[in-house]
DNA sequence: TATTGTTATACTCTATAACTATA
DNA sequence: TATAGTTATAGAGTATAACAATA
């Protein structure tokens, strides 16, 4: 019998692999010096986060501290992160945007945007506002049930 | 401004994040011996597709044929999978579910009964349905715009 | 003692290269 | 010549271990 659940594992299932991941990035990066599929989630943690600890941003973003500090470290040579000491924490070190890097962000944001735009171009607006909706929420609510 | 194109890359973001598809995966195999997270998709192939090649299979799921190959053998090892020669082209071998691999899907199936259940649990129906569809239209237009 | 950032290390995923067999 | 499957190999992602500094 098809569920609404194995509809749902399917497409998700192809959603989520790893091809499908890379193929949209690499869409994104274009233009954009250091930021990838591994760097774009730390870059993007960081914009939303504002300053935040390697430790603290790894929880967020699901990812171990070593490997953290490891993308970050490569987005800060190539200028998009920045390292502050946090002054409430001798043993911390804050990451921040660089005005790059801020830039980048917006950047990529926008493609992001565009390229689900033009997915959704031969839907109805009431259809992709619907579907968007329903996303936000099955995503809010899969990550509730840990 | 918020259209529906931005409101999606904020959801997909967080539905795309390695954690979250971890946790996802690991809860879908649950009970299944031989199964993870990369041999999944490889499984998952065979029983939507039926018997078929690594090629094809590959194909299919966004996959090196390969890698294919690999997860395919790692598959045969713990007893789910199967290779038949391929009557039409000797140079093929077809994938076929064993019947342990039959019984692995049907509990992957049922956990994601589950799963999905949970997370839908406030959801009518209706609802349910509808965006089980538009999810698949989203994904198969996604992956078409290459 | 616990936690921070960092580096070193090891393991896994996955693609490319190369080989053999067949279309 | 092109395509099938397979194995060997190499590059990259990511966790664990270990270290020094600070809470």
């Amino acid at each position: 019998m098809t569920t609404p659940g194995s509809r749902i594992e399917e497409a998700l299932g192809r959603l989520l692999l790893r091809s499908t991941r890379a193929r949209l990035y690499d869409r994104l990066i274009e233009g954009v010096e250091g930021v990838d599929v591994t760097t774009y989630p730390v870059l993007s943690g960081v914009a939303r986060l504002g300053p935040v600890s390697a430790s603290k941003l790894g929880t967020e973003i699901g990812l171990d501290r070593t490997a953290t500090t490891k993308y970050a470290s490569r987005l800060a040579e190539t200028g998009l992160l920045r390292r502050m000491p946090d002054p409430h924490d001798a043993r911390a070190t804050l990451l921040a945007l660089t005005e790059a890097g801020e830039a980048a962000v917006e950047l990529i944001r926008r493609n992001l945007v565009r390229e689900f735009d033009r997915t959704l171009r031969n839907w109805t607006n009431e259809a992709a506002e619907r579907f968007a909706g329903e996303l936000e929420r099955f995503a809010d609510e899969l990550r509730e049930d840990d």
